[in-house]
DNA sequence: GTGAAAGCGCTAACAA
DNA sequence: TTGTTAGCGCTTTCAC
């Protein structure tokens, strides 16, 4: 545990030029640097975080908040958003919101309190105003604050446009439209999508029924008695639109009640995460770009943190990936 | 940013008064206490953490090192151990060391300056004399670094019997034994499980097959091309011992060569995350219990960093998962 | 080019 | 019971 101090004594010099030798800003002479640095190894220095924190008002971590991790879309966002974040020098600290039990609010005031330099939040919830409170950075994931937040997501409504030409190509007559309770009301963006399918299929005279999942809940036991359920109520459902764990949920239980897929049951998932092309049969997918949103989400946020103000929201091209539902 | 300074001029008190005051320790009259408290929420104080670290010489984080989130096993005991950290008054800085492409030692040497009270590891490589000298409480998850750091992990050598006992009671001939290629060396506890059900079954004179992974790649890609791979060079064998993302490999590639699973083909996973059950259909698995094991190192890292000497090593149950595989 | 001193915001010991 | 003071370890003026 030895200090700056310990090193100015050990090299015989004063404190101020020891820092200046070690921080590598400021004159100090060759021989002297050589001498200090020296007793720096010696000592195995190591310079106190938490005082650099102090005197410069930041940490240098950033906290990310998401529902749970054991939902893939999730996890994948935050190792990408790790990964990008530490090439910026950033360290990341994670805070699942849903999963642990405890909420938003505990831990925005967690991070409130000085600890973290800026927040990208990716959670469901409404208490809207607390973030807006937060003297911190905030950037959002397809969530829109309404206020000064910037928010990055994909383009929804180009997806919902896409599964609907798909589903139409593919002479569907009545398709389940099933989605997130929370982004009914207009909160969470990707409710879009699901609008835009709704709207195009309606223009296109295609019957459209809809059902909505809830937010706490990302296990496959609680998807798949979800999609169990659907297929008993809608029995002449013949195309499927959701996010992907739920996707595959339909396409076990359709398969277990002896549908044949694609023929009988066509299944479009958003998202399309690995697991939508990693099964057999592999999911046709409407693919969220999580690389670039979490370069989106990073730029964004180190650039604010900076003091630039950055134009408030960014929208990423969606892409399709034709898999064997659809 | 009022600081405590400011509450105690608003107020008219010292600054230690108000320091008492507000952190609910030492004397402080009830009516002084009162108007102290007024001061703070006026002035919506909230106490400066950089200064509360400098001074306790700690942070409350702990640092948890994994080689990805992409890999459902990792991902699961990240979400836990962070809810369970939580609960214990800690927060969570994660670093994937594989999948961001900076590796264990880049981590290693933030976490050590001073950031992070203690540091879960779960990675596979091999820099151990980096842990050895590590200043701070280190836990370690299935990996024996010999020294003073403790390790928990799941019975492995139950985990090899059990499944040996599963092939030879199915009638079993030739097995593939598949796993990462460091846990051959012995430095991760995994590879235990492999070699157990390689003793067992070589015993029982049925013939084994091994195969190695590499470590550095998640992705089911890789995983499919080594199962179909295998599956190519090996014909006649009828039973797979792997982790569950591979696992799932070879049921895919073994049901699109026209593999009959379990009749031709039977598919033991070990981990036993939701995934092995969330498919169709579901894989036999030998289940790692991820709720116990994040309990059992957060219970071992939280008490060390309170000064308490644990006892090294605690080994957790598995349990079997009986699928339609096996 | 270098050393001394001030101060980041807080807590704890010591006087009063 | 309360106010004052001395640091925690570092960086950054500002004289020398």
């Amino acid at each position: 545990m030895a200090s700056i101090k310990d090193v100015a004594n050990l090299a015989g010099v004063g404190l101020g030029t020891a820092s200046r030798a070690l921080s590598g800003k400021g004159y100090v002479a060759p021989e002297t640097k050589r001498k200090i640095e020296e007793a720096a190894r010696k000592l195995s220095y190591t310079p106190n975080v938490f005082a650099q924190n102090l005197l410069k008002n930041r940490s240098g971590i950033i906290g990310i908040l998401v529902p749970a991790l054991d939902h893939c879309f999730f996890s994948r966002l935050v190792q990408e958003l790790e990964s990008d974040l530490y090439k910026k020098g950033y360290k990341t600290m994670l805070c699942c919101t849903v999963s642990g039990g405890h909420g938003e609010e505990d831990y925005l005031d967690m991070l409130e309190n000085n600890l973290v330099d800026g927040i990208i939040t990716a959670t469901h919830s409404f208490n809207d105003e607390a973030y807006l409170r937060s003297k911190r950075v905030v950037v959002s994931f397809d969530r829109d604050f309404g206020g000064h937040i910037p928010m990055v997501r994909s383009d929804h409504k180009a997806a919902g446009r896409m599964a609907a030409e798909h589903f139409i190509d593919r002479g569907c007559k009545k398709i389940l439209n099933i989605y997130g309770e929370d982004a009914r009301e207009g909160h969470i963006s990707v409710g879009m999508a699901h609008r835009e399918l709704k709207d195009c299929l309606e223009a296109a005279g295609i019957q459209v029924l809809e059902e909505y999942t809830r937010q706490d809940k990302f296990d496959m036991g609680y998807y798949s008695e979800i999609a169990g359920r659907c297929l008993e109520r809608y029995r002449d459902v013949d195309g499927v639109f959701a996010s992907d764990p739920l996707a595959e949920a339909f396409l076990w239980e359709g398969e277990r009640r002896g549908k044949k897929i694609p023929q009988d049951l066509k299944i479009i998932s958003y998202d399309g995460t690995e697991m939508t092309r990693s099964i057999s049969p592999r999911i046709s997918a409407i693919v969220q770009q999580i690389d670039k949103i979490s370069q989106d989400l990073t730029n964004i946020l180190t650039r604010r943190i900076q003091g630039e103000e950055i134009p408030e929201d960014k929208i990423t091209e969606i892409l399709w990936r034709q898999g064997e539902t659809c």
